[in-house]
DNA sequence: GCAATATAGATCGCGCACGATTCAATCGCT
DNA sequence: AGCGATTGAATCGTGCGCGATCTATATTGC
């Protein structure tokens, strides 16, 4: 195995024994995947989840964007510019009140939605998992996220 | 629910929903705690993992650095220079093969696993994760991993 | 023995993440 | 009404990831 002298300090720090190292290396493979899903629609994959979010709800602020991701604006103020760019949504400061941003759909990106709708089929096919094993990690992972977040 | 009207196309869409999202969003909420632990020992999260890989096999080349973490050159040059410029270890050619450059520690790299011990116990209070839970996950991950990177 | 090819690493450019800071708008309190 | 505190977003700096490209060295084929 990885070390030789069996004690357990040593075997925590070993790379592949390691859930954050899993999570971290799976999280990278699955980004490489949506990234060849996703260049046809010309979107990243942070930006995908973006149009998730409002394809869900149009019409939300930057930080309602972000507590959905969990990012702040220093992430996403960048990344909803590059959508704007696109012609995908629209930002323009609330009305009432002037702090706040408030993105929207384009008409182009409520319709790309119909083209988006194939990708979460292309990813379980690659995944090869089942419905039911697919939401039993999801939700263990949902399950430590909240953990961790309670730190 | 997420969705009124009851369509599994629509709901696959939902952010919530979505296995790639549990586990992006995980990630990021693990990578921040690291952050917070690994702040003494001045060490990012991917450079942390560099360091486990040279712990458990001391003089490995940047190819076989990226064999086990799944990155390349272009993300661990600059690394390793870093992790160079902090004392932690030496690059330099090999003489067999003068295209390959071999990463060894530094007495002060070397002296860190020390301090580095605490950080996996840590992360398990953190996540309060049962070890065969985190064991179960950890497998789980590295199976979908194995799977994604087939294709 | 030498040109063609393959390999290892470095470099460049872009897009996240995020801590820290800044700035304007709004709120709360007296 | 006035003013300090809070809030929402933007900005800045640093460090990944990685596709694409470049350079130097090594290997292969003839």
């Amino acid at each position: 195995m990885t070390t030789h002298n069996g004690n357990d300090t040593d075997n925590a720090l070993a790379l592949e024994s390691q859930l954050c190292f899993a999570l971290y290396s799976t999280q990278l493979a699955m980004n490489k995947l949506y990234r060849g899903l996703l260049r046809e629609l010309e979107l990243t994959y942070p930006q995908y989840l973006t149009m998730l979010v409002l394809w869900q709800r149009d019409r939300q602020t930057v930080s309602e964007i972000g507590e959905h991701l969990y990012l702040d604006s220093a992430t996403l103020t960048p990344l909803l510019k590059r959508l704007e760019a696109a012609g995908l949504i629209t930002r323009q400061r609330s009305r009432q009140d002037e702090r706040q941003v408030e993105i929207a759909l384009t008409e182009k990106g409520r319709s790309l939605r119909e083209r988006a709708k194939a990708v979460p089929h292309a990813v379980g096919c690659a995944g090869q998992c089942s419905p039911e094993e697919a939401a039993e990690l999801r939700d263990a992972l949902h399950g430590l996220r909240q953990r961790l977040d309670g730190q």
